[in-house]
DNA sequence: GAGTTTGAAACT
DNA sequence: CAGTTTCAAACTC
């Protein structure tokens, strides 16, 4: 498996991973040969199940072993120790158990080899099958179900009782510890009967090897309970891939990991198919001149064929989506990488791959079947490249994964998130004049094909908009229970984005079809991912250095019409006041800028997600009027900022352009030759602009002195209140203030409280004794002054 | 902060 | 396409 970046693991807006809610579990039909494993999911994702009904989390019949490890190992627990859960038994009430499993969202299918059942489970489906809880040692074992039982599909599994069977095991489940570590355990499928007993105890005692996958950096390899005699023994070293997540700094030290969710479903053991019953990740070996990552969808043909079955997934918990982080670490040994993972998209499992522009060579996502014959074809589409680095999307031609890559060449997030609805069937439609961009976002447009999705983006718990305007934490839902295909990206603060997709404004719902279904695509400006970001149940933070950004003005921006990425970012985007337009008209900014209003001081906005639908028709109006609204006005000169120019050149004329009504000399850029401007005085040589020129930039100075003041007298006074011992003065006065050190402040209360309680045992009225304790304190303060004063002149004395 | 000016956007 | 109106930002007081 591959590394997510921290880097990018902290920029990943988490509410793209977060959403898809799979509400049935099709399993039933996984019978033969077919084996299926989803692995590894994130973590620290909150469980829907309470303890009452820890019933979710993982399930598997094939025996799946959840190891949440802990930093402190309490006694281990034997197989005595091991308290058996299912559904019928109520001892899942366990905290243990709970906690384990709220750390532990792992996502397996598993398919016994010897009984060709097979079982999906999802992380955040409801933990239905029997399993053992080794509660000292946090450790979860589920065990495989009897084979009668095995090939009824997850909702028969509640119902059956729990057998504990030991063979067959092989699904390892990832889960976190205290410390944050997933640890992915590898059982081979025919397990012994003693793993029970063994997975509970001293894992490191233990002969067998079975490898953990840890995050942090750090990869152990543990005894690996039964399997001696698995056919699958040898398959053993390629079954388990670590899955390396990158160091966490002390900064984010809880701050949850995104996981890179394997999902497998062999058929027949194809030898093609990389993907192995059990296996938790694979990776190839670097086969590709360029660095790629491939997803490899196995065949999933019970779920596909099964379209009204959903998996529950809450949207708060969980990943049915597969992320595809490409390895941040920019070792250079290996440019290569080839990941393989095995997704089920029909689970509407939403592949989010997240690469960084810094790779001066392209990447390639490609998202395949495992299934040889079911590969589909994949298309590569350059959006666009700018500054040498590509921006390439790959997707699938046909129905899965709804998802596409979108590298943007210096921005941090890369993604294009797809989000097929459960009316996903419909193609998108070119919206009036924008046609070249439809054209140029064509590629992204996945069919839906057969895929249903059980939620859209968000049913009401999940996804959320942290309203622009009220930022809360009750936010809006971002997508209404309108199913809808989206298109995620923070395509706001990227315009170097929008000429590639011409005429898409950020938050623009590609091409919704007029009646072809609910279908659409959605570009979310990165603001919004931002907001989403701060939602409760996103919980990933980084783990990098990089801190993630917590607010609009911190996000990542590619620079602004050449203007630079610190300028856009050091200067938030004024809000807008707008009262009639209700922020749907291009004379609102945030609207023009393709941005939904955010502490704005607007009226009747609609500018948001509530109102998507007024918004797109707006933005569909804005794009019939003119195809290029929503393209930056100031083009980007080819070589530095003096090719700046205003795309269509403004027409003032009582201004002489040199006011900021003139958008030339708000751009600070000089009018050219298409500009209608009267009496322009904006012209490199005019002495009045330069004049202005100067006296902004003697503003300018004055203001960043002024700044610059603020912020050391700022930081000197924090650091006089922080000291808790006076400081000698170094000639200067220094105030008595610095002197109330800690200890001169207990003294101080130690004197009033003396004196109150002297008070009060003289039983004086209570406004006397107010009258001596304040006298007290102004004793008090008096000696405080005249240490200051001592001090000061002990200090001159010895000339310090 | 209220009122005015300005020019882009929207409309006819 | 030109003229007019609307609108919100920029500006002034």
């Amino acid at each position: 498996m591959d590394v997510v970046s921290p880097e990018l693991n902290s920029l990943l807006p988490d509410e793209i991973m977060d959403t898809e809610a799979i509400e049935d579990l099709p399993q039933s039909q996984a019978h033969g040969a077919t084996a299926q494993s989803k692995a590894i999911d994130e973590t620290l994702v909150p469980m829907e199940t309470g303890e009452g009904e820890l019933s979710s989390g993982v399930t598997s019949e094939e025996g799946t072993v959840v190891t949440p490890i802990s930093k402190d190992p309490s006694p281990c627990s034997s197989a005595e120790n091991q308290i058996s859960l299912s559904n019928s038994s109520k001892s899942s009430s366990l905290p243990m158990v709970k906690r384990s499993l709220a750390t532990s969202t792992a996502t397996t299918k598993t398919t016994d080899s010897v009984t060709g059942t097979t079982v999906s489970t999802s992380g955040l489906q409801k933990l239905t099958s029997p399993f053992t809880i080794s509660a000292a040692n946090r450790q979860i074992i589920l065990n495989k179900v009897a084979s009668a039982q095995a090939g009824d599909t997850a909702k028969s599994v509640p119902t059956s009782h729990q057998v504990i069977k030991q063979e067959g095991q092989k699904l390892l489940v990832t889960t976190l510890g205290k410390s944050g570590q997933p640890i992915v355990l590898q059982l081979p499928p025919t397990g012994s009967k003693a793993v029970v007993g063994q997975t509970s105890g001293d894992l490191k005692t233990q002969t067998p090897q079975f490898k953990v996958v840890t995050i942090g950096g750090r990869t152990e390899l543990k005894p690996i309970v039964g399997g001696t005699t698995n056919q699958m023994a040898t398959l053993q070293a390629q079954q388990l891939k670590t899955v390396q997540i990158a160091k966490k700094t002390p900064v984010s030290s809880s701050a949850p990991i995104k996981f890179i969710i394997t999902k497998t479903v062999n058929k027949g053991a194809s030898p093609q198919s990389p993907v192995i019953a059990g296996r938790v990740l694979t990776q190839s070996s670097p086969v590709l001149p360029a660095r790629s990552i491939t997803l490899t969808e196995p065949l999933n043909t019970s779920l596909q064929s099964i379209p009204g079955k959903k998996i529950a997934i809450s949207p708060l918990k969980t990943p049915s989506k597969v992320t595809v982080v490409s390895v941040a670490s920019p070792t250079q040994s290996a440019p290569q990488k080839t990941v393989t993972l095995p997704v089920n998209v029909a689970l509407g499992q939403q592949i989010l791959a997240v690469q960084q522009s810094t790779s001066a060579s392209p990447v390639k996502v490609v998202t395949s079947q495992a299934t040889v014959q079911n590969v589909k074809p994949v298309q590569s589409v350059a959006v666009g490249s700018v500054g040498g680095s590509q921006f390439k999307t790959i997707i699938p031609l046909s129905t899965q994964p709804n998802v596409q890559q979108i590298q943007v060449p210096g921005s941090r997030f890369h993604y294009v998130r797809l989000v097929t609805a459960t009316t996903a069937s419909s193609t998108v439609q070119p919206s009036g004049p924008s046609t070249n961009s439809v054209q140029t976002a064509k590629p992204m447009l996945v069919n839906a094909g057969a895929v249903r999705m059980s939620v859209p983006i968000v049913p009401a718990q999940s996804v959320k908009q942290v309203a622009p305007k009220p930022l809360t934490t009750t936010a809006q839902v971002v997508s209404t229970p309108q199913t809808q295909q989206r298109l995620i990206m923070p395509a706001t603060p990227l315009p170097q984005i929008q000429p590639n997709f011409t005429n898409l404004p950020p938050g623009t719902v590609l091409a919704p079809a007029p009646g072809a279904g609910n279908v659409g695509y959605a570009v979310v400006p990165a603001q919004y991912v931002t907001q989403l970001q701060q939602t409760p149940f996103v919980t990933l933070a980084s783990s990098s250095g990089f801190s993630a950004p917590s607010s609009i003005q911190t996000q990542a921006r590619l620079p602004l019409n050449g203007v630079s990425t610190t300028e856009s970012t050091s200067r938030p985007r004024k809000p807008c006041n707008c009262t009639k337009s209700q922020c749907l008209k291009l004379y609102c900014d945030c609207f023009a800028n393709g941005e939904f209003c955010n502490n704005c001081n607007c009226n009747n906005c609609f500018n948001n997600l509530e109102h998507e639908t007024e918004r797109l028709k707006a933005i569909k109006t804005c794009l019939d009027r003119n195809p290029e609204a929503f393209k930056p006005k100031i083009g980007k000169g080819k070589e530095g900022e003096s090719d700046r120019r205003h795309s269509k050149g403004c027409n003032c004329k009582r201004s002489g352009c040199l006011k900021n009504y003139c958008e030339c000399y708000e751009a600070k850029i000089m009018c050219s030759s298409i500009c209608k401007c009267v009496g322009c005085k904006n012209f490199e040589e005019s002495p009045e602009r330069k004049t202005l020129m100067h006296l902004a930039d003697a503003a300018e100075v004055r203001v960043q002195q002024q700044t610059a003041a603020k912020t050391k007298l700022s930081s000197q006074i924090s650091d006089l209140l922080m000291r808790t011992t006076p400081v000698i003065p170094t000639g200067g006065g220094r105030l008595p203030y610095t002197f109330v050190t800690k200890e001169v402040l207990e003294a101080t209360c130690e004197c009033l409280l003396e004196r109150a309680k002297r008070s009060e045992q003289t039983l004086q009225p209570q406004a006397e004794a107010e009258r001596m304790i304040l006298e007290e304190f102004g004793h008090c303060l008096m000696r405080i002054i005249s240490s200051a004063g001592k001090a000061k002149v002990d200090c001159a004395s010895i000339n310090c």
